[in-house]
Parts: C-alpha cells; structure tokens; sequence
DNA sequence: CCTCAAGAATAAATCGGTTTACATTTGAAA
DNA sequence: TTTCAAATGTAAACCGATTTATTCTTGAGG
C-alpha cells in the first residue's frame, strides 16, 4: 500500500463530473430546494461515486462564523469538567456544530489567550467556565470583542452574558435543614480556599441557614489554604479537641479524607459521626459506609448552557439583542448511610473557625 | 456598548495600511527572513495598531493539512483520558498545533465517524485512543484514508501505526514478583470483562510470571461481565468462602469495591489481608490505610505518543517512510500501607476461578 | 404566437490567507 | 561605470467552498 496522497475531489470536481455548476453543487449539498430533481440526483451520484467530502472550514470561510462552539474548561482532569465537555460535545454535534474543546489548565492567563483563539477562530459562540469568575480576564475579553458565549460554573451573574451553575447557596441551605432536622446541633465544614468563590458560598449559605433555622445548633468551619498534607493534619488536630455529630464536606476530596480521617482515628460512620459531602461520584455507592452527598446536576448544566448559547446565537443573527439571564440549577440530595439521625444535644462550647497555616 | 460587529481587519488592510503588498506581510508574520528590516517593522506597526489577527484557519486552506492534531478518546470523564488530553494539548501548542480534542464516547461507530471528521478537517495528524483495539474501525478507516497518525493505549501493536501503551503485562509481572517475595501464596485477582483488553492483560501475564518463579502461589480469579452491583455481590460470595493473603485489583474502581467489601466484612487491611491496584489515583493515598497501586505514567505515556506522530508528520513532509514503532512504557509501584509482607502459607485448596453470571 | 415573470443554472466575485512567477532593487565584482 | 546574480517586492493564481449578479429556461396568461 503506497502512501500516494491521492488528491482530494474537491467541489469543482464533483460539478465537471455531474456537468453541472459548482454553485449547483453546493445547492445541494445544503438542501437548497431550487434545483432540479434531475440534477440533483446527478450530483448526488457523482458526490456518491467520488466518496466526496466538503471540506467544513473552507465552507465557513466565507460567512462571519463558522459552525463550531468554543468551550473553554478550567481543567480537563476532573469528572466535572469532562462530563460537561462529554455533553457539549453531542449537543453541539446535533445542533450541526462541532465542538472544540480547550483547557485552561486554571491559569487566568491561558483562558485569556484562549478566549482570543476562539475568536480568531470565528467560532458562532463560546462556552467559557472561568477559572475565577465571571470578573475574569476571560469574560472581560469576551466583552471587549463582544463575542457571542455564556457562562458556566464557578459564576454568579453578568449583565452581557447568560451565567449557568449549580445552586450552591440553595443545596448548603438544603443540607442544613437536613441536619437540623435529623437532630445534629454540632456540625463541623470542612473547605478548601480556592480561587474559586463556590467552597465559600456553600459555607456562608449554610452558616445563614442554620442561624435562621436553628440558632442553638453549633457550626464549626475549617476552611484550609494549603495542599491536602496540611489538610489532613488540620483536620486531625481539630478533631483532637472537638467532636461533631456530623461533617460536611465543601468539597468532593475532602469528603474521602474526612472518611479516612474517621477511620484511622476508629471513629466509626455513621454511629459516631456522620458524614455529607457535596459533590457526589461514583466511589461515594462503594465505600463502606456509602456516602450520603449533594449531586450536581452536571448534564443540565450543560443543557442549560448550551440552549441559552444557541438562543444568544440565534437572535444575534436577527439582530435582536436580549437580557442577559442568570440561571441556578438546583442540586438533589443523595441520602446513603453515611448519615443518620441523632438525639439533638446541643453543644456546650462555642463555635470556633478555625483557619489553616 | 452597541454591539456593532465591526469588520475584521485582514491581511490587505494591514498590507494597505503599511505601504506593502499582502505577500510581504504574509512572510514577515510567517518569519520570512527575505524582508527588507524597514518593511518588517512597517508591517509589525501595522499589526499592532489595527490589532490584526489572522485567521490560522484560512491560514491553511492552500495546504494539503492544517496545524491542527486530532485526539480521538473513548471519554473524558476519566482522570485517566482528561490527563492525556491536557498533556497533549500543551505538547500540541508548544509545537504550533492546536490540538482538536473529541470523544467516541466508548462507541467505535463514533470512533470511526470522527476518525473522518479529522480526515475532512485535514488535520496534520491523529493520535487515537481506540475504543477496542488497534484492529479496530477507527484504525481501519485510517489506514484506508493513508491519514498519518499514531495508535495509544489499549493497544499492542500495528504494522502501519506507532503504538504506544502502558506495559500491562510487565506491570503485573512485577506485582507478581513483589508479592510473592512477601511471602504471599494466596492472591486473588479482580477485573471487570470490558471490551479493552487491558485488564485481561493484565490478568494473564500475573499468571504467568506468578506460575514461573513461585509455583505453590495460588491465584484465583475474579473477572466480571456486569455492573458494580453484581461485581461488589460477586466478591462478597468470593469472600464467603476464600481467604486470600492479598487482593490484587486490576482496575481502578474495583480497587475501591475490595477496600469497602474489607470494612464490610471486618477485615483489617492490611493486618488480616493485603490490597494492591492496578492504576493509581489521588485518594488512594488519604484513605486509610492508604492503598499501594501500579502508577500508569499517564504523562510519559502522551509524551511518547506526541513524540511519534510528530516524527511521522515530520517525515512524511520529506516523503521519507519508516518502520512503525511499538512501544511500552514502563509502570512503577506505588507502595503504601495497604500490602504487608506475611509469613509464606501455601494454602491447601486448588486455584479456582470464578467467572460473572 | 408573443410576453413576461418565476424558476434554474452559472460565471464571477468573495472570504483570508499562501504561493508562484515575474519584476524590480541592490550590491559586489569586473 | 557596467554587469549580473542575489535579494526583495508584488500581481495574480490558488485553496475550497458560498454568494451574488446575471443569463438562460419554462410556462402560464393574453
């Protein structure tokens, strides 16, 4: 088998072979009804013979936009993201469009450059997630080239673009509830300070709740700056001194180390603390206990997103121009038997906070 | 902020602007050195005053491929596949590629549709992930296209294409090796029947080099065909009646099912049995006891993979052609608490193995 | 049989670059 | 000062499509 690079048929080929016109060609090729039957058979057959595949860039080439979707992720690592990406991908793909995923590998700076490369790849519209937030390089970029895109995760609201994420105040509030009802008066959040702002919105928004609710119930708050070594010692000393009836861990990591932390200090889960995550995965139905934990709904995030996008790229091709939409999806708890009821016996000590080196 | 979609500049406004011709400003942006140092820095003012970006797209409409490189993976969700995406993505860049990141979404239906839609996008090459194997469709219709590629993980080796993949058996081998020398005489292997024919790999080759260095070592195995439901079943009923020293996983979640299944039962990891994994991930080393696991080098393993098909794009250029390689990269053992040397007990019962309903 | 508008087909312009083929400068040797 | 090859510059063709402006057919109504 010789690598002879045969040369690709291109439109012009195919229209000598049909004797008909490259325009007629490509009428057909994109169903314009203003050709004869009988043409358009020919050229079917001689597309059909010549294994002839146009070529999507160069057709693009002439409009404003091509038919791709830009989606810019802050990692590719994580189930998250690549479930998002995984999603975007077929819808994109269904509504003719093909998606070109990139990372920016949580650098501010990388999603600057990468904003800049979706718009010189005239790409119809951009999905961003932003590293940071919604006050990014990235958005801001967006704007001043007033590309076409919406916002998703890690994001509040933005006055140009439709912002997409998980309600993360309302799922907090949610889980408060649920403690306070099965009777925890002492509950210790576990976080990490990260750039992003969502470990502390889910924290301030449970702190709110419980104080409505349920003002005698104690809420301690370990919010840790450093890697996951320092992580796991604070929550060690912590727990020298402190005894919750309950963790809930901000973030997904944090609730296996809390579950290992229990294990290796013979705290037994859930009979002498228990235990919610937000964020749920796979392993968190195998463990032993299985974990009890917030699920975002990921694949309607990405549902949302992508509908609010191709409604932006629809009506920006009109002319019109709408508000901008800030959409919360909300989150389910899944209940597994990391958590259970207690006696409410409320704590005698003070909360503390406590923060990491 | 009106929304007026002012026209993008284009090579002859930067070439009208700076007192040139398009094809002056076309070489010096390639770097060119056949330009006059005075023109150059006309052209370079040009640039930036008006802001212009060219478009790499039609950048590449007169040559046979564009600077693009496609990867092809079975999903994103995985740690596994969003590392080689990411590494492979700063690998592209660094060469001038942007890298066209899809996923087959484990269908090798799809797999082979986006092994075309790379071909029509003229990408300079593909480096494919294939749902199966190397015999697959994907490798099919590349090879029948003469597109220029290369061939990674799940795979062994290809007449046409490089092959790069972790050495499973070699990996097993050695795990083989390192429990028998800590006196482990009973082991028991887990997996999963997928259509990759990694974990069978996997599987045999511990086999093997278990039955040549220490024949009195009994191995059972447990391979499954279904969900983790009945997988976790399966073991628990496996457990019933065997007691291995040592449960060796050959995949990632069923190393999380044994160390659950262990609580479950009450066994003691490591003091009453011993679990080592085949594929290592960041919570393997907070639980507790933190779990020993074979380290695929995901990163050397795209590095390896970028390396050759940049070669292969390098020498098709000069039309030379070479031998394709096959080549095994290296794992290494990640030991933890969870494997502990025992005293050698050749157990009295025969090998069994168990097969999935 | 003629007219004229709707229906089809196409040549040519276009998109934004690269490359080719040829023209013009430049500069060192004669 | 001439001469000629090397260095630069540019108009035009090209890549593979779409779109526009125009021409050529049809066919119904007069």
């Amino acid at each position: 088998m010789t690598n002879q690079p045969t040369k690709r048929a291109s439109i012009h080929d195919v229209a000598r072979s049909a004797g008909v016109s490259a325009a007629t060609v490509s009428k057909v090729l994109r169903g314009v009804t203003t050709v004869k039957t009988a043409n358009a058979e020919k050229v079917q057959a001689a597309v059909e013979a010549m294994g002839y595949k146009m070529d999507p860039l160069a057709a693009g080439l002439r409009q404003t936009t091509r038919k791709i979707i830009g989606l810019i992720v802050p990692d590719l690592e994580s189930e998250f993201f690549g479930k998002i990406a995984a999603r975007l991908e077929i819808l994109a793909e269904d509504a003719g469009y093909s998606l070109s995923i990139v990372s920016s590998h949580e650098s501010e700076a990388r999603e600057e450059r990468l904003v800049e490369r979706m718009h010189v790849w005239r790409v119809a519209g951009t999905i961003l997630a932003p590293v940071r937030s919604e006050r990014g390089a990235g958005t801001q970029l967006m704007k001043s080239l007033s590309m076409t895109g919406a916002l998703i995760d890690r994001v509040v609201s933005d006055e140009i673009y439709d912002t997409v994420a998980v309600d993360n105040a309302g799922a907090s509030a949610k889980v408060a509830r649920l403690l306070a009802e099965k009777g925890h008066r002492h509950v210790t959040l576990i976080g990490l300070n990260e750039v992003s702002r969502n470990v502390r919105t889910r924290a301030s928004a449970f702190k709110q709740e419980a104080q409505t609710i349920c003002p005698d119930m104690r809420v301690d708050v370990l919010m840790i700056d450093e890697r996951e070594d320092n992580f796991r010692t604070h929550l060690s000393n912590y727990l020298d001194t402190s005894h919750p009836s309950v963790v809930f861990s901000l973030f997904q990591k944090g609730t296996l180390i809390a579950l290992s932390e229990f294990r290796r200090r013979g705290l037994r889960c859930p009979q002498d603390i228990s235990l919610v995550g937000f964020d749920d995965t796979e392993w968190m139905q195998v463990t032993y206990p299985a974990v009890s934990a917030v699920v975002q709904p990921i694949s309607k995030l990405a549902d949302h997103a992508f509908h609010r996008l191709l409604a932006k790229i629809e009506s920006q091709k009109d002319g019109k121009t709408s508000a901008s939409i800030c959409h919360l999806e909300p989150c389910t708890l899944q209940l597994r038997e990391s958590l259970v009821e207690v006696s409410p016996v409320v704590p005698a000590n003070q909360p503390q906070v406590v923060r990491g080196a």
